[in-house]
DNA sequence: GATAATGTTTGAATTTGTGCGAATTTTTGA
DNA sequence: TCAAAAATTCGCACAAATTCAAACATTATC
């Protein structure tokens, strides 16, 4: 069993012993300081150590594999690493609830935003409302370098950035889920300007009007639909009769659907009653 | 026999850069290091990991090539790309500028933001200005959950979002360069605020003051001047006798200096008859 | 003096640096 | 706009440097 160990006949030491002085550390004390240093930084180096703690490399490489075979850390070449206990690991996921919205109908988003680049095409002021349909606008916009585009998506705006010289945000307090900017300055900043066209997502359509989950953000669409042209709502087919919190426009008030499935019976002719366009954006390629 | 490398990789630098441990960083040290780059600005380039890092192009490349195989990177022609899996910040690749600072000085860079969020902690108010080394104090800032911060960086807005819940910006136009708010709307919301604590980055710093090199920022930096209790400037050595387009205070304007190197004598005496504090951040242990 | 810990020597294993031609990217020039 | 020229960057092969570990010598402690 080859036992390498330190359980020594004298371990105590006469107090005096400084490191300074010229003394060989313990092999303890050593350890110590090798476990110390080990987890305020992650690894040290054999040539380092032998150097602070006054002894040779081959001590160190003994210290290391006692240390390793009571699992304290892992040896590598020219030093060692912490064993994962306190190890630094960057796990700071970027939002679940965003991310899985992305997922969710994937295509069909892709889709609906496709078509809506097509309608954005060459207007002069864009505006951008918060969501998950619209940042894939964003991303087909990148041609749009004339534009002023106006958005309180923190998201949007991030996305447009290197491609589009005029992007504009309101300024607030930040939402840390969806990076949209609202409250009452914001709204403020926004509702004197006129847009060209906007954009907006939602969640949920009934004949009844649009929906949103969202009492923030609520207030800046109202403002989108009041100061633009021509005002779209984006919307995929899994958002059909499906009512939300907060309702944001009956359905007369906005003049273009965009969705990528005809909507049911009922919605349908809703949306012919109040003279909506219902584009159903199909599959590219 | 007899070889010898001045010209090439040698081993002495500036001097701020590697304090005690001189030595030659290990593999695994490297690969932190590398990761940790990656994660922060999303991509690395072979040549400033080697000079940094103190290693040849080779070294890194085989670093590099490792890593790849265990999926942590992808690597493209001069350096490599994270995989988008340990991501943090919103960065978009098409930005050369703000990269190739970014990689600037990163070392010293990084110890000023350590040292800088040691001072902002348990603060309620705090003002984040645009800028590469105040963007890595966003990154130090996730614990100060209950804090209130400004920034008229969409960046740095975008990398607290996940952690910190009271973020605010200002409204106006984003440039697209270094995706901050600027203009006179932004500075009007804000210079009606009061900031416990404002961190300031500058490109240069003289006997004469604090310089910029962006009119359009400037106003807002003056703002967090004016309506701060403390007020820090974030610098590191490289920029010291360096001035820039646009001057934005006296030295006497501001509290606190974060470097990673003694000033030259000249600022040094400038800075101590302003009365301003310098704190030279140290190399981690 | 006995024993455990440490230092030293030495050859092998590992890692890193360098030269150089090939491949790639960027710049230049028509 | 395209292609040639210039500048980087890459990666191989090999040299150099570093690190490892075994065997043995030395030192410290009791």
């Amino acid at each position: 069993m080859m036992k390498r160990q330190d359980e020594r006949g004298g371990p105590a030491r006469h107090p005096g012993q400084r490191s300074s002085a010229g003394f060989r550390p313990l092999a303890q004390q050593r350890h110590v300081q090798i476990l110390s240093r080990l987890s305020a930084i992650g690894t040290v180096q054999v040539s380092a150590l032998a150097r602070d703690l006054g002894v040779s490399d081959m001590t160190i490489r003994r210290d290391l594999i006692d240390l390793e075979s009571e699992g304290r850390l892992t040896r590598i070449h020219g030093g060692a690493l912490d064993t994962g206990k306190n190890r630094r690991t960057i796990i700071d996921r970027d939002e679940p609830l965003f991310e899985a919205r992305m997922q969710r109908q994937y295509e069909a988003k892709q889709r609906i935003a496709a078509a809506a680049a097509q309608l954005a095409a060459g207007r002069k002021t864009i505006a951008l409302d918060v969501g998950t349909t619209t940042l894939m606008l964003a991303t087909h916009l990148h041609g749009e370098a004339d534009a002023k585009i106006f958005t309180n998506s923190v998201r949007i705006a991030a996305e447009l950035a290197p491609h589009v010289s005029d992007v504009y945000l309101p300024g607030g307090r930040m939402r840390r889920d969806e990076m949209s900017i609202g409250g009452r300055t914001a709204v403020e900043q926004f509702q004197d300007l006129w847009f060209d066209i906007a954009f907006l997502g939602v969640s949920g359509v009934t004949s009844s009007g649009v929906f949103d989950y969202s009492f923030d953000d609520a207030d800046m669409k109202r403002v989108y639909l009041r100061r633009s042209g021509i005002k779209v709502v984006l919307c995929d087919a899994s958002k059909f009769e499906r009512m939300s919190l907060v309702h944001i426009a009956p359905l007369d008030g906005f003049d273009i659907l965009i969705t990528d499935a005809p909507p049911p019976p009922l919605i349908a002719k809703a949306l012919k009653d109040a003279d909506v366009r219902v584009e159903i954006a199909k599959d590219t390629i």
